[in-house]
Order: structure tokens, then sequence, then C-alpha cells
DNA sequence: TTGGGTGCAAAGCGTTTGCAATAAT
DNA sequence: ATTATTGCAAACGCTTTGCACCCAA
């Protein structure tokens, strides 16, 4: 269970693992990158968009979440304590953001696959 | 007078070279990128925000202005339509963004310059 | 039981918009 | 005169904050 290894960084730094957490932990994983937004509108309702903020500034405090710059937004995912490392994909006109499948030779598919596709990659993370 | 130029690019587009414009091109000119809260407060009531966020939306149109995206923020300089090409040296601690002088080996100086200073480009633009 | 955590409502920023007044051609 | 441009004020979206209530340890 993955709540056993946030519950532990939790406690280590004297914060405890309440429902809203798990929820907001829920929402992240298994997925792209996502923005406040989204998550709020995933959210439901179950949760106030304050603590979802709350949360996701916590989160990263505590190296649970990695902050993406996006262009002049961010999105938020897990850190690598909870997935594998990747990259990203990142649509300059929609906005689109995806993970690419972690492996090697990484950087090498990046450039290709953008080249094949008909994009350049601006940046790589 | 660097107006002609910013004139003839206007007129091309069918707009005019107003008083207001005229102000915040001033405002760009010879320094580094601004963001936007400092163009408003540089402006000192002479023009209003509104009036700002428009013009610089119309220069960014017209290629007049460049935006740079920095972290989750983003400032504005004049393009290379006003401007010697140029890189800019930007702190992810406090935010800072300056310009470095245009010249040869730019590349090489970013990254000793970079490492001399003890920091490491994250990225360059 | 008690301090950390939450929801709610309100405020705070940066930015955009509608509109009437103004200035440019 | 006609159209573009401006200032003002209000609205906007995203994010943060104050505070009383609530829940996990």
């Amino acid at each position: 269970m993955h709540y056993d290894n946030l519950r532990a960084i939790l406690k280590k730094n004297g914060a405890s693992l309440t429902k809203p957490r798990k929820i907001v932990f829920d929402l992240l994983l298994d997925q792209d990158p996502q923005s406040m937004q989204v998550l709020i509108k995933r959210s439901e309702d179950r949760l106030d968009r304050a603590t979802i903020y709350r949360t996701i500034e916590l989160f990263e405090e505590l190296g649970i979440v990695r902050r993406l710059n996006i262009g002049w937004k961010y999105k938020v995912e897990l850190s690598d304590l909870f997935v594998t490392h990747h990259h990203h994909f990142y649509c300059t006109n929609c906005g689109t953001t995806f993970n690419l499948s972690p492996g090697a030779m990484l950087e090498k598919m990046i450039d290709s696959t953008a080249a094949k596709e008909g994009f350049s990659a601006r940046s790589r993370s």
C-alpha cells in the first residue's frame, strides 16, 4: 500500500495522514501532471480548494510532489519517491502535458519522436 | 530616433503611435526584462494598468516585444528588432533577471560564469 | 484532550473587459 | 467625421488567509 510510505514521510515531519490528504494523493496517483484546477475539479467537492492548495504545498515541501513549470503556468505530479523517474511531453500549442514511459535512451527518444511528429523540443524535464 | 521604426511597424498594422505607446516603449528601452508590475509601477500613474497590458499585448503580436517565461511568471523586453540579440541571467532564488552583453561564445560564457559564481544554468534563453 | 487540520467565506493578487470619453487620421 | 485608443471601474480567475469547528494521535 502506497499509504505506508506517505504516512511515514508525514509522520517524520510531525504531520498526519488525514482523509483529505489521502484523497489528494489518490488524485495524483497514476496521472499525468495536473493543474490545480483539474485537481479541484476532480475532487468533486469532496475537498475545499484551500485544502487542496495547502496539501499540495505541504506535499511539495516534503518532497512528495513535484511542481513542473510549464510556460507561465505550472502542474504537479508525484515525485520520484512514488513513481519511477520519467520525462514529459508538453505541447506548446494546446498546453497538454503527458508522461513518457521510463526507460533508457529517453533523451534521444524525445528528440527523434519530436522530429517525427513535426515538433521540436523546446525544453525537457 | 527609435520611434521611426516603431511607428513604421505600427502603421503597417493599421495602428498608430500614441503617447501611451511611446511611454511604454520608453519604459522598455535599455532595461533588463521587466515584470508587468514593474512596468506599472514605473509608469507612475501616467498610464492605466489596462493600457499597459493592452500595449504590451499589441507589441508582442507585432513582434516589438518578447515575453520571457521565467518559472511560473513572465517578464517582457524589446525584441531583437530594437536591441541586439542577447541572453539572460536568471536567479532561481530571488527571481532577478538581467541581460548579458551580446557577443560570441556566449553559450560557453554562461556556463563558465555560472560555474564560477557557484550557480548551475537551469535553462538558457 | 489538544494541537494540527479542515471548510467556509472573504480578501488578495494579477489580469481582463465593457463602456463612455478622448485622441488620432 | 470616423475609427482607434484610452481611462475608469468593475469583473475575473487563481490563490491565499482568518477563523471557528473538527478530527487524528
